[in-house]
DNA sequence: ACTAATTTGTTAACGGCCATGACGAAATAG
DNA sequence: CTATTTCGTCATGGCCGTTAACAAATTAGT
């Protein structure tokens, strides 16, 4: 959670702000004493941090806890809802959107526009986001809310730990510095839309959230993020959860990777519209959804044939990784009812019972990547409160 | 690396104790001013940090430095070679073996005895195990060693955080608790030999140690330990690494895990002593290394089907998670020189250039598990050393 | 050979932070 | 109305890293 602070008494100050955060986050309104029961401080301690998170304007006291147990009554502390907010904007083929995300985790203002960026300079793409971005803060800063970061989904990949996309193959972008285009008084951070997707659901996926799954989406050819113990592995350069060039046949067709009979050969967005006859104009998603929810018998055999190639290749996977869950987000997750009979079918054969995960169907659709951006900043907050301390 | 303990100042202390242990361990004799930059803290916190391990019996002091740079020179400090020692145990099919290792990795005392555990019922081998353990005890404390911790490869499932095998088919065995068997004064832990094998590769394997590599392994089956950041993924039910039950062809042969064509398949020492021609009568790995080396052209193809389904299934790995490194261990090093060919022909076309891993053989061969289970142990030291002082 | 400069390790004063224990406050149980 | 329980606060104390000063041990320069 936040391991790289020093080993002094400030790092541990700020250990625990964040613990006495998170406790809050995650437990629902809580008194002093519930927080200091929770992560093992005593309450005079937990008295003397809850102080400064409150004179941060990070955390509010609700007033007097009606349990109807036995004792004084605690005072409920809640994350406070005027305090900083997580800016997250996406960057998606055919549109853009930001919003803004409070401590809560709510939605507090939003706003996004419908244009093809495909092949579009990265210079008016970003001047518009840019407008977007201060539409949403001005609206967040009159409820009283005062932004602590913007995160950026982009689809592609982003060099680690910068703002660069290094290559973005279906806007045609390539070393963009968004850091240049976008220069607002707080931090930036960017990371590709397939990592905010999983992170999202990792944070406000599912009730209990599982710390360790698989989320399969498919934006820009099919990508898996996988989350181990809570944390997203992005692989030494930056490549990881590249299934779609999961060897699923070895003398498949050929693959513009090199390979052969790859995942994308047959569960690809163009494999599949190939599969179906039919040739797309706009979202290849959006049509084969339409045909297949109208009973197009060859559409949905394609669709069975795409779900049964992503079972073997996620059997490959569950067999290598044992997660806790599969999860289908982004457009897959519109596609499930005609993919997942075929998909369920492979994955069971080719996994052993008791390792068997529990496959379900992103509630986030495709709004994960944004969300999962505005709430990468939330975490930062929680993570690290003093540093956003007002 | 040791994250639960609690953010208390006692907490602080001991984090701040293995920071020291383990920049003296990393990093060469150190001298106090040298720990001090290391790992942050004030020279005067980590004198009074050093005191206190050197009279644990953790430390020791060898003097002044010759560095020849100008000022006073430092009193370089050293892991105590009169300290705690590591024991670590292997129970294979056909061997017993026992080690100490000293906090500086070298092997201080060792013994080992040859015998056909297969089959056998659990309680004599414990037994023998047991006398084996109590001489590498005796000849360690004999050096003036104080033995710290027991950990036992087994070759086969064992139950998280516990000391019950739940399942070893080579050996017949099925929930044995080991520590009704094996009852010392010291703490006693168990592991999956591939496990340890990895770790082993992760904290002695090379310089520098990968910190994210998958370590493929052929004992029982074909296993992958992946290690990710310098932590092993052991998967949520304890399962994960299962890469013999990866498809490499959907539509191969049956397998009796329910699949079809999986690695095992190709790659298993079953199927490939059958592609060779041949029927093992002690230990299948023996035989094939000497018919390969002999020249044997069955057998040479037979290795090289072998090593293109390795391929296959570990280009899908890599595609997933692209790994620093993949690491062939275990027996699989010693067929390396006829397995490898076909299987980087394999991984390299199917992986893209920049996450292409490196391919390494294992230095540590089949001494892996052994090792990686004594130096668990050394590890369990260095992470948390107030408990371990004299 | 002698001085200046540099670096090391120790010491004492200081400050931050959590634990301890006592206390008043605010509820329930009888 | 009293006893009991729990909550939040306060004063005290102890632990621990920091700061700053100092002696010790070496090199660089003259």
């Amino acid at each position: 959670m936040n391991a790289p602070l020093p080993n002094t008494q400030q790092g541990m100050r700020r250990r625990n702000l964040s613990l006495v955060m998170h406790a809050v986050a995650g437990h629902g309104p809580l008194s002093r004493a519930g927080v200091a029961g929770r992560i093992g401080l005593t309450r005079a301690a937990v008295s003397s941090l809850v102080d400064e998170l409150i004179r941060g304007g990070l955390l509010v006291e609700l007033g007097r806890e009606q349990s109807g147990a036995v004792g004084r009554p605690g005072s409920a502390l809640s994350l406070s809802c005027r305090g900083p907010v997580g800016i997250g904007a996406e960057i998606g083929v055919d549109h853009l959107a930001v919003c803004a995300v409070d401590l809560h985790g709510k939605v507090r203002a939003r706003a996004s526009a419908q244009a093809d960026h495909r092949g579009r300079p990265a210079e008016p793409v970003l001047k518009e986001l840019a407008e977007l971005i201060r539409q949403v803060t001005e609206a967040a800063r009159a409820e009283g809310l005062r932004p602590a970061g913007i995160a950026v989904a982009v689809p592609g990949l982003v060099a680690r730990d910068t703002q660069t996309v290094v290559r973005a193959p279906n806007l045609g972008w390539e070393d963009i510095d968004l850091g240049d285009s976008l220069p607002y008084g707080v931090q930036l951070s960017v990371d590709n839309e397939a990592n905010l997707g999983a992170l999202a659901e990792l944070w406000i996926g599912g009730d209990p959230a599982p710390q360790d799954f698989v989320h399969v989406s498919a934006e820009i050819g099919i990508g898996a993020a996988v989350v181990v113990e809570g944390r997203l592995l992005r692989g030494t350069h930056g490549y990881a959860g590249e299934l779609g060039h999961v060897p699923v046949r070895p003398e498949g067709p050929a693959c513009a990777c090199g390979g052969r009979g790859c995942l994308e050969q047959y569960a690809g967005e163009e494999a599949v519209l190939r599969a179906a006859g039919l040739t797309a104009t706009g979202r290849g998603v959006d049509l084969l959804a339409a045909r297949a929810a109208d009973g197009d018998r060859t559409v949905r055999r394609a669709l069975s044939t795409a779900g049964a190639a992503l079972g073997i290749a996620l059997a490959g996977t569950v067999n290598l990784l044992d997660p806790q869950a599969v999860i289908l987000g982004g457009a897959l997750s519109r596609l499930a009812p005609w993919l997942l009979p075929s998909l369920e079918r492979e994955l069971t054969r080719r996994t052993a019972e008791p390792a068997r995960p529990t496959l379900t169907v992103s509630r986030l659709g495709s709004e994960g990547p944004l969300l999962g951006a505005a709430h990468s900043v939330v975490r930062a907050v929680l993570d690290d409160p003093s540093s956003y301390a007002a």
